[in-house]
DNA sequence: ACCTATAAATAAAG
DNA sequence: CTTTATTTATAGGT
C-alpha cells in the first residue's frame, strides 16, 4: 500500500458472536454469506477427507437449506441406522430422545411409554376426524401394553423400516457432492 | 517481526481441494481440525442469525459426529415435517426419494410401490424368522393394494408419527446450542 | 497439543 | 454483485 494513500475501506470489522437484532438487512446478509461459507467448508472437508456430511439449516425466516455428501438422505439413513443399532445415541444435546446407557428394562419402559404416547396421539387424531374414518386404521391398533420386549423391538424395527422406505430410501448413484438451496414456503 | 530473525514456520500452505490419499496421519489431522472449524462456523451462524442447524459427519473411519442447534433431533424433525407437508422436497441431490413436482396420481404410484416393497421386505424378514413369530405382526399387515390415495396418505402420516415418537421425539428444553462428538464403534 | 506464517473468509461500504 | 481491509482458519512443523 502506498504511503499517504487514504484507506478506501474500513475493512472487515470484528464482531461479537451474539444475536444480531433490530438490523434485518445486516442479519440477512450475514446469514447468506455465512451459510455459503459453511457449505463450502463442508464441501472441502468431504472432498479432502472422504467424509460423509449432512447439513440442514433453517433461516430465521424459516426457509430450509441443505447440503449433503453423498446426499442428505444417505447420511441421515446412516445416522439413524447407527443410532438404532446402538439402541440410542449420546450426543450431548439436552433432552435427546435417543438416550443411551440404559439397561434393557429401561429401554423397554421407554419404548412402551413412547408407544403409549403415540396411541394417545392417534386416538386424539381420530377423534378430531369426527368419526369420518373408515376404521381401517384400527388394523394397526395393537394392544401395546400386552407386548413383550422382543416384540416391541420388532415393532420398532418394522416401523423404522417402513419409515425408511417412505421417507429415507437409499439414494441411488450418490457419488458426487451436492449443494442445495431447498426452499419451502415461509412457515 | 525483528529484522534478520529466521522464520520459525513456513506458515499455512495452500493446498488443492482434492482427496488426501496415502497419508493417513495428515488426513486424520485435517479432518479433526476442519470438523472443529466447521462446527464453530455453524455455532456462530446459529447464534448470530438465530438459525436452526443440524450437522452430521462421518469420519473416513466411520465415526459419527454431530452438531445441533437447538438440537439435531429437533432440526431433523422440522426438516422431515417440512418435506412431508410439501409432499416431498426438491433439494438438488441426485436420487432423492422425496422427489416433488409430481401429480397426485404419481404420488399414489410411488407410495403404493414403496409400501409394496416394504411388504416384500417384511415377508422376507418373517420367513427368515423360521416361523417362530407369534403372528402378532400380521395385525399390521394391511392389504395395501386395496387402499386409496387418501388412506395411503393417512398411513404414511401415521407411520411418520410413529417413527417420530420412536426416534425423533421433540426435544425438551432445547434453548442453547450444543456440540457433540458422538462416537459409534467403527463400522 | 501448541506455534507461526500464510491462506481464506468476511464486515462494511460502493 | 464487487472491492478492500481486517479478522479468522489452518498447513506444516515441533
Amino acid at each position: 500500500m502506498m504511503i499517504g494513500m487514504k484507506k478506501t475501506s474500513m475493512g472487515r470489522q470484528k464482531i461479537d458472536i451474539k444475536k444480531i437484532e433490530n438490523q434485518e438487512a445486516r442479519r440477512q446478509v450475514c446469514f447468506s454469506k455465512r451459510r455459503t461459507g459453511l457449505f463450502k467448508k463442508a464441501s472441502d472437508l468431504s472432498i479432502l477427507c472422504g467424509a460423509e456430511i449432512s447439513i440442514i439449516v433453517f433461516s430465521p425466516a424459516g426457509k430450509a437449506f441443505s447440503f449433503g455428501h453423498p446426499s442428505v438422505e444417505s447420511v441421515l439413513n446412516r445416522y439413524i441406522e447407527a443410532a438404532t443399532n446402538r439402541g440410542g445415541v449420546t450426543n450431548g444435546n439436552r433432552g435427546s430422545l435417543l438416550d443411551n446407557g440404559h439397561g434393557l428394562s429401561r429401554e423397554y419402559t421407554n419404548l412402551a411409554a413412547m408407544l403409549e404416547e403415540e396411541r394417545r396421539k392417534k386416538a386424539a387424531l381420530e377423534e378430531s376426524d369426527g368419526g369420518r374414518g373408515s376404521g381401517w386404521m384400527d388394523l394397526v391398533n395393537i394392544n401395546i401394553e400386552q407386548l413383550g420386549l422382543q416384540e416391541l423391538q420388532q415393532l420398532k424395527k418394522k416401523m423404522e423400516d417402513l419409515r425408511n422406505s417412505l421417507l429415507l430410501t437409499e439414494s441411488r448413484a450418490p457419488s458426487a457432492s451436492a449443494m442445495s438451496t431447498t426452499q419451502y414456503d415461509n412457515m
